[in-house]
DNA sequence: TGACAGGCATAGAAAAACTAGGTATAGATT
DNA sequence: AATCTATACCTAGTTTTTCTATGCCTGTCA
């Protein structure tokens, strides 16, 4: 029985630019996605979420668009940016080293 | 030429604890190991490191003795305690199951 | 019409790490 | 003898990030 966890520490940012590669989605949406997609261990709280994607506002990596979702509501829809494309590369860059270097560290016997 | 950077948040006293693994050790060479462990990738910084340690005596998961390093100074080994251990197993785990759920999202096209 | 789910947002607290200092000593160099 | 350098420990204060706890609004459905 898997309880599940919010997300690690530094990872949100680059979360959520990687669902946004599918297209432009609403934050309610944002958070399903990243739930649906981890089988459902990473849990993204709204007073995470919506923070973080204020910052992405203001950094240029999103934009952001009033419309209505399928659910007929009035929805903010946020799509990537080319400048967040470069971050999101450059984040899951550097997470990768990081992560292959904790394993160095955790394999030791 | 990779630059290298602190480690990421929220894995220092995994790390820490890790490396206590192979007996006791203090600040100074704790920091070493962890730099050379990761190819040098990870690299703890002092004032990271000392107040972790503080709340790893206070949570029992370490215990502290003041002693003479190889290099002649007076230095504060750290021991792992059972506790600590348990510890360990169960940062590394949920450490281990949040990677996965990560990569998982990461792969997605 | 009232409950509930969907949806956006912020304020304040909490956690963790970093910057930037301070202190001290052994050993080597001058 | 004086100084420099690397080793070694520690803390105060700041920054960053996330979480808790709210508040507000609106469709939909019983």
């Amino acid at each position: 029985m898997p309880e599940n966890s919010g997300v690690p520490p530094g990872t949100l940012v680059m979360l959520v630019l990687q669902v946004l590669r599918g297209g432009p989605l609403h934050g309610y949406v944002i958070a399903q996605r990243i739930h649906a997609l981890s089988q459902e261990v990473l849990q993204v709280e709204e007073g995470s979420l919506y923070p973080a994607l204020q910052k992405m506002l203001m950094k240029g990596w999103v934009t952001a668009e009033w419309g209505i979702s399928d659910t007929n509501r009035k929805v903010r829809f946020y799509k990537l940016t080319p400048p967040g494309r470069k971050q999101l590369a450059a984040e899951a860059s550097e997470y990768g080293r990081a992560t292959t270097a904790i394993q160095s560290v955790m394999r030791m016997a």
